[in-house]
DNA sequence: GATGAATGAGGATTCATTCAT
DNA sequence: TATGAATGAATCCTCATTCAT
């Protein structure tokens, strides 16, 4: 079966040569990018596109897919380190985040705007459920991250759901802030500096109490002077 | 002149009547909704649209006037009041903010469309720049609110201009989330709860230390008093 | 009856008052021109302008009414002068035609359409009948014209609805010419000192022999050295 | 490259068939014809047409391509015959629109709509620079042929270019009238013996004097042995 | 008569998708 | 498998014309 193997290997490679093809579309010419303009970008006519993808909404979803993979394995990795002081989990959460937009910022713009479209009606129900649980795996993981913390010192009690939900929208609200930001303002990298004020706020908001993690007295760790 | 004012007057009233039927369009059908849509719900023909809006796109960009022109009053209402503590007054940008999303949600996800599109590049100069500022105006609005409390005890240094950008993103990324939400969990009223864990968390991560006003040497700054 | 006279004054006073907008509109806007262009020029509205005339197209073809009888009354009058040396009465028809499409470039150019497109079929057999009446009737006149030279000496033998036909042709070439002019070449008033030379040649070449008027032998005054 | 050949013929036959089609249909339909019609005609549907053009005013100017190409050939034969005498020459330069307008009738009525309308503000650069180019090489040619007369005996003194120009108008004045002419007159064949006496005046307009060669003393300009 | 908002048929154009080669 | 020409439904928008006021 090494003939089939290597076609299927074959197969998957055509298939990530046109995702990044698409994706590069999808920096210059955005949303409107037309089936022919990734044909033409991958070098295969528009009828090859349809060998590899159902149709245009699956081409669309699968460049998420990528991304979302990619995504899970990074906040599972964060989610591992068990040990680690919770300023630096919020940190890396915000970096295998940024990390993630980073190496695909089309595409991240693409699955925020797939979360308020009708594209994600369109595509097989394999594939819909296939990025759903990936969605549900990455808040699920985040959700794991939050509620670790749960059991420790200086955490928010609170739905950890909630929290990684935060997160979630905080990111992806400033995502598509920066795809629009253009227009208002011309202002370059705005989004790297501002997140990380952003999640430096967020990570201060969530840690209830004092001593980060070295700290030993806690003297006044009580809930009782909250006043939010 | 009263003949002359009716009929501006039915001119408005027309357009409002457009505009309404173009949000529940909107609903119902998404950003996929046709002239044609509109028409129809608004019981009207489709070139009678264009008489009121000089295209589609101007209709839509429209869609956003009103809500951005309720937000910022609330906005400004918020930062008049310069003596309410700061706590309290983060309570109120979320209120501000998730007041305009409840009385015309679809708007809202239009408003994002619209930041992240083509859209804004079909409309008259005139429109973009009512749209524009408006924008710029909200945003403005909440960097004076940030920025008059860097003054004050208790608060974050930073450029305020971020910090306010980042409340716009977190709550603009929740609406968002809310609307792909149906597809992922069809549990209702997710965003109520969850803006109010979010805004939680922002105003505590935003007030940096505590003893806001009576207290003198800052020397340490430790985390432990704080009073969020 | 004296009311209902004045009643006929003002309908056609106001037919006046749209036609002359409408060729104000056609210097300006060319054959695209639309209704409304026209009402707001005439400073009247779309549903007026159908008062007066049953359609677009008959409002078109009212335009060349007007020129069409303008010219007949000028070609009329050198048709009369039968006294008058041919040259001379070449130029004459030339500045019938030149004056005609001086007071009136753009109907002139319309007419020309008129004569090339579906824009008769439109209009009402009554209408119809009158321009083609007066169409037969200028081309008469000119047939005329250059009927009453075939007894004189000078003037080439011939079929001389054909020479009204040439002229004519020559003419409308000419102008319409000019109109497309613009682009090929950015020079202006070709059309004048081209027409000038056009019937002089026209002239030159409708007159058999010499003397051109103040001669007296007509010794030669033979066709037989024609070689044509 | 045989493979790559045929293609390129296949498109260009392909092209051809759009033109005929449309050829057809705007003898039929006028001006007025829609894509639709055309689309029809040719037995393909409306979006293949754009495959071939970029729009509907690309699909008729290309219509003049030919025909212009044609018109340029036979001109260009006719300048090269600098020993022909001058009333053979300008019989050959008659013929030769003649003939051109008898191979593509509909065709030259296309010309002379495209000279006088907005349509080639919406072709690319390029077949707008082809067009004006094949019209401004035609004037030139016909410009050439008259300008050489210049220096022979028994022609006109005066501006070549408003020559080539006085007969381009004088036969595109007929050619339009030959369209308009069915309305107005049932007959058939007006155009070809009317030409011929237009071109007959227009050559005796043309040559100012006789003894073509043979004459010496050029003192006194009688017009009285004029061989036209 | 005058208005001008409303109409809606109709047109150009696009583009995801198919299919013969 | 790869192609890319062909498709044609669908969309936006225009504008001549009507009609209630």
């Amino acid at each position: 079966m090494a003939i089939h193997e290597r076609q299927l290997r074959d197969r998957e490679r055509r298939r990530q040569q046109i995702i990044a093809a698409s994706k590069r579309v999808f920096v210059s010419k955005g949303i409107k990018a037309t089936i022919k303009d990734i044909a033409e970008e991958a070098e295969l006519s528009p009828g090859t596109l349809y060998i590899y993808f159902k149709n245009k909404d699956e081409l669309y979803a699968s460049l998420s897919i990528r991304l979302l993979k990619h995504l899970n394995l990074r906040l599972q990795r964060v989610r591992e380190k068990k040990e680690m002081p919770l300023e630096q989990r919020i940190k890396a959460v915000q970096e295998a985040l940024c990390e993630s937009y980073e190496i695909d910022p089309p595409v991240f713009i693409t699955l925020s705007h797939l979360q308020a479209s009708e594209t994600l009606e369109n595509i097989s129900p394999d594939l819909f459920e296939q990025i759903m649980g990936l969605l549900r795996q990455s808040l699920g993981t985040l959700t794991d991250i939050f509620a670790n913390e749960m059991h420790h010192d200086g955490m928010l009690e609170g739905d950890p759901e909630k929290l990684a939900l935060i997160s979630w929208a905080l990111f992806s609200g400033m995502v598509l802030w920066e795809e629009s930001k253009r227009t208002l303002d011309p202002r370059k990298n705005f989004l790297k500096p501002t997140l990380d004020v952003a999640f430096e706020v967020l990570g201060r908001g969530l840690i209830q109490r004092n001593r980060p993690s070295h700290a030993g007295s806690h003297l006044v760790s009580d809930y009782s002077h909250e006043e939010i």
